[in-house]
DNA sequence: ACCCCAGGATTGTTCATCAATCCAGAGTTT
DNA sequence: AAACTCTGGATTGATGAACAATCCTGGGGT
């Protein structure tokens, strides 16, 4: 009844209200709109989306099953909300992907390389605009890329839910250009190689990257940790 | 009406009834009983399962998640039939994963090798005793402990999705001994060149294993297709 | 300060209902 | 007889209301 769900409009042509309902969830969490930790409490925020509480009971669950939010009996779901634990084992995975895609390059179709250059222009032409959450979603976009040069759906797809969740951990800390700064030229680099067929030293250049990269991201979880402390 | 439901009696304390109920369903899709194909009837299967409909469409969603099902609207869901493109996106997968994990292999733990010979034990004992079914599965259950190598919990869900789907091509097919029996010498070769550390030679020996196992399922889906025409 | 517990709030699940769509089969046309 | 159309039932997609189980907060008693 509330006149909120004229955003829900998009009428994805074949597509269920449950998983429209968990795009539009799924996005807010990716923007940080609904940060680790929080309740989705399923009668608001079914009124909200303007769906039934069914509805949005489905849509939640399949978050919990991409490993975006946490569900315990008779406490509801909630925004899942990163350990240091979870950051290893997300990166275990990005090496596994990032790793075998740019080894394996060889095959890779002059478009799906043509790929690469443009996410990593966009990331810079961002970046000296100084618009910089777009940056780090470009940089995520090339390393989706980078993954894509395998050539599995399946692949993708998870990949897809791995990164989802490795936003939550920015989602909790307070937005730093010069820390997403020093990762374009780290990119940049693997890019360059990538491109120019020098794969081992891609591969070098991507493990350093992923090993400062996970470094990174354990401190913001821990700080994100300890700001919760106090 | 019926009285089936007595075998939902396991409250899998802290679960969920939809949890529960894709779990029986991925189950019963895994061993054949609900073969590729089969339209998913909610009201029949909700009935069949003893829970209402709203939880059995849950639980099918999952399926659908993770790809063991598909959906089109306003015609249900069906067990999934894997195409020849499926078999080379599920091997795509498998030889990021798998190949992967044998070349990192030096940072296996002992107990981590150790539980890929107890597999090929198992597997080897199965086919003396000619129990054909006991087979496949520790076969995969092998290939699941070369993944866990890894050490990353998400990969290792989605590996049981990959394998998961895999199953689906041999639902499929009648039943061949001898078919299963091949393999058991190659799993064993890959095991042992693991275990005395011949990283190299493993993972040459598991590329060759997944392309001829691809081929064969490749072969596989061509025929239940070919079957299914006449 | 500590314990107890009552009752409201939230979750988990079911049910009944309704519109939209599909589909098989009856009837019609050629 | 083959092709075409139409209709009524079946199925799906989604909703809202119900109810038991559990949680949680805050008041009352000690």
């Amino acid at each position: 009844m509330s006149e909120e769900q004229s955003t829900a409009g998009t009428p994805e042509p074949g597509d269920v209200a449950a998983e429209a309902v968990a795009d539009r969830l799924r996005e807010r969490i990716s923007r940080g709109e609904l940060p680790p930790g929080l309740p989705l409490r399923d009668a608001a925020l079914a009124a909200e989306l303007g769906v039934s509480r069914n509805t949005l009971r489905e849509a939640v669950r399949l978050l919990v099953h991409e490993g975006l939010a946490v569900h315990r009996l008779y406490k509801g779901a909630a925004v899942k909300r990163l350990d240091v634990g979870d950051v290893h084992d997300i990166y275990a995975a990005r090496r596994c992907f990032e790793l075998r895609a740019v080894e394996e390059s060889v095959y890779a179709s002059e478009e799906a390389l043509a790929a690469l250059e443009e996410r990593i222009s966009a990331q810079e032409a961002a970046a000296r605009a100084g618009r910089w959450n777009e940056v780090s979603t470009w940089s995520l976009d090339f390393h989706r890329a980078v993954v894509r040069l395998l050539g599995s759906r399946r692949l993708d797809r998870f990949f897809d839910t791995i990164v989802a969740q490795l936003r939550l951990a920015f989602a909790e800390v307070p937005r730093q250009p010069e820390f997403q700064m020093q990762w374009v030229p780290r990119d940049r680099e693997v890019c360059d190689l990538l491109r120019t067929g020098r794969r081992a030293e891609a591969a070098e250049a991507l493990r350093r990257y992923l090993d400062d990269s996970e470094r990174a991201v354990v401190d913001m979880v821990r700080a994100a940790a300890a700001r919760r402390e106090t």
